[in-house]
DNA sequence: TATGATGCCTACCGATTCTAGGTATCGAAG
DNA sequence: CTTCGATACCTAGAATCGGTAGGCATCATA
């Protein structure tokens, strides 16, 4: 179960997403480039997991959405962070930030 | 879904388990107390998630359990790591330690 | 023309944590 | 002495979520 390439722990999957159009928007496929490549290879979304993510992220109101066309002249589906996206990424990158404290606090005591 | 005690991230309950096992035997319950304790109330683990959790970790050979009656004189499940769960604790902690980091730079990246 | 990369999607599976219950013992407070 | 909270164990079921594995279309390139 433990690859070169770590499996996500479930629950930091929408903050990337979040994460990766905070410079601006992006469309799907972009998203997990752009994830991968910042993270040096490391994090790699898997299609069927990204897809059904923007669904519910899109519902819950934190993306919006639109059909383009970009350089290439290909379509493709556009997202952009709302404002409660925005707020939403500052609360869970919280969340995060505290639970790997805790960890930490865990292992050092140890 | 984010409140005080930050409810933990599917995949980081075994690494604190073993973690909490690793300066010696406890108890279930103690288990549960030593996280709270250790990462200043942040952590919290449930019964329902703690018990059904040792008994994976055993299936899978990371501890080792004994019916055994400690000080207060009363009877209890003591857990200890074995060799093959320190080797896991290792493994987990890495994989860990990589998430963090590769999260770390997608954040610092955008 | 075939193949790989780009780009979108869905159905189902597996793993894991939580909620919500149940049981029993013990000490302390009323 | 009774009640209540803490200690101590357990299970069943719900909910969540990421992955696997498939499908489809377009485009550039070999």
């Amino acid at each position: 179960m433990a690859k070169n390439k770590a499996d996500l722990l479930q629950g930091t999957l929408d903050m990337l997403i979040l994460r990766a159009l905070s410079p601006g928007e992006l469309h799907g496929y972009g998203i997990i480039q752009r994830i991968r490549q910042l993270s040096d290879e490391m994090l790699n979304v898997e299609q069927g997991s990204l897809y059904p993510a923007l669904y519910r992220i899109e519902q819950k109101g934190w993306v919006s959405a639109r059909w383009d066309v970009h350089d290439t002249g290909r379509e493709a589906k556009f997202y952009k962070l709302t404002r409660s996206g925005r707020k939403q990424l500052e609360t869970e990158e919280a969340g995060w930030d505290r639970l790997v404290l805790a960890i930490a606090k865990v292992r050092q005591a140890t």
